[in-house]
DNA sequence: GAATTAATTGAACGTTCGTTTTATTAATTC
DNA sequence: GAATTAATAAAACGAACGTTCAATTAATTC
């Protein structure tokens, strides 16, 4: 056989792109082999060539584009010309949200960056530098501020995101909490850690979460 | 050639668990060879197999290792009858120690999970309840004592230990920030997010850290 | 409807993998 | 110092790996 009936490239290059990610995540990169990945998309392994001429370019596309999905996402959520409570609050919203999501891609991005060469992995550190210097950037404006109170930015930066981040570890939709509920708690728990004095006037039911946040 | 002069089994399996944790660290599990695992301790792959009969038991050997050191390494430095803020503040300083101390094998215990057999994930993540629950009995006791304030302790727990971890991505011994600092920062930072109101009475020098944490 | 392009199969390539077997030598025991 | 045990080397096993190539068929273009 050769070309099958229906056979769509867009079509089968989006599920390569899906199956991929679902299995890294399960198996890690050096786990799956092409083949598996094959089989899963129901297609031979050459096949997978046509639209990723290397294992590890398949990697780096997905990371790649999970990346980028972060910044546009948050440069999308990003509040203009607002106080750094509400920004910060915006950033925690948007990030949790975004993660929980897409669990599985943010799990290879996340896991597997040491199967990148050299010139890529830099690539992609770059994006999340990026990323995390947006939320420096709040910080330090809310410190000086005077809304938060923080030892060092750069330490509370990280601390943040490992532990926002670190949701999709644990969560699971639909089991114990909801989405809502999780976003809250973290909200809350943000806003004690960087010391949070200041409303940020939303007036959303946090419950008590939401009074945490010293309105 | 067969046993070299000097060959001492003892010392051999140390240099392989020592190799063994460096490699996976680097590499990953699935990614580093027996034979490149060989030649870092100097010795042929056949060897390698007189001590871990396949590569899983070398994994699973150096991952039951690093919990049961977690496990005891708390157990040691356990507080016993204090007040649950001075127990919290022992549970963060001696995560943070342990966890720097071993980067290496905590990446290797918190990376390669899915590489064990279902029996021994099953061993392995008992024993990391058992480590977690310690954190929330602190933090439930602290909650009805009226000592924090905390909306969901099994959530709370999970975000304190996934902060607390996450130290070993980008805390660089000898770098920017001292040992010492790092702790006091996370102290302060987790008694802040517990909404922590009554002093542990320690008055150990976190600069404005300790201030934070409402002394 | 012929020519061209797109999509895929089937088979194979050389390499590397974890592991086993057998032989050999060093250290220890008696 | 002979017998035994401990520790390794050397070579090989079959299986699986990422990838390539040529052939073949479906869809599209003209």
């Amino acid at each position: 056989m050769a070309r099958t009936t229906g056979s769509d490239g867009e079509k089968t290059e989006a599920a390569v792109r899906e199956a991929a990610v679902n299995l890294i995540a399960r198996l890690g990169y050096e786990a799956m082999s092409m083949r598996q990945l094959a089989a899963e998309v129901g297609v031979q392994p050459a096949a997978l060539y046509r639209y990723f001429p290397t294992k590890e370019d398949l990697l780096f596309t997905l990371m790649r584009e999970h990346m980028e999905g972060l910044l546009e996402a948050w440069s999308a959520a990003r509040p203009a010309n607002t106080d750094p409570v509400s920004q910060l609050a915006a950033y925690v919203e948007n990030h949790i949200a975004f993660h929980i999501e897409r669990r599985h891609a943010t799990h290879v991005s996340n896991m597997e960056l040491r199967s990148l060469s050299h010139e890529r992995l830099t690539q992609i550190l770059k994006m999340r530098t990026a990323y995390e210097k947006e939320l420096r950037k709040i910080l330090r404006d809310g410190a000086e501020a005077g809304a938060f109170e923080i030892d060092d930015t750069g330490l509370t930066a990280m601390a943040l995101i490992q532990m926002m981040t670190g949701v999709i570890v644990w969560f699971r939709p639909g089991e114990r909490l909801s989405i809502a509920e999780v976003t809250g708690s973290y909200l809350s728990m943000t806003m004690r850690l960087v010391g949070a004095t200041i409303s940020h006037g939303t007036a959303r039911p946090f419950g008590r979460a939401g009074d945490a946040v010293a309105l």
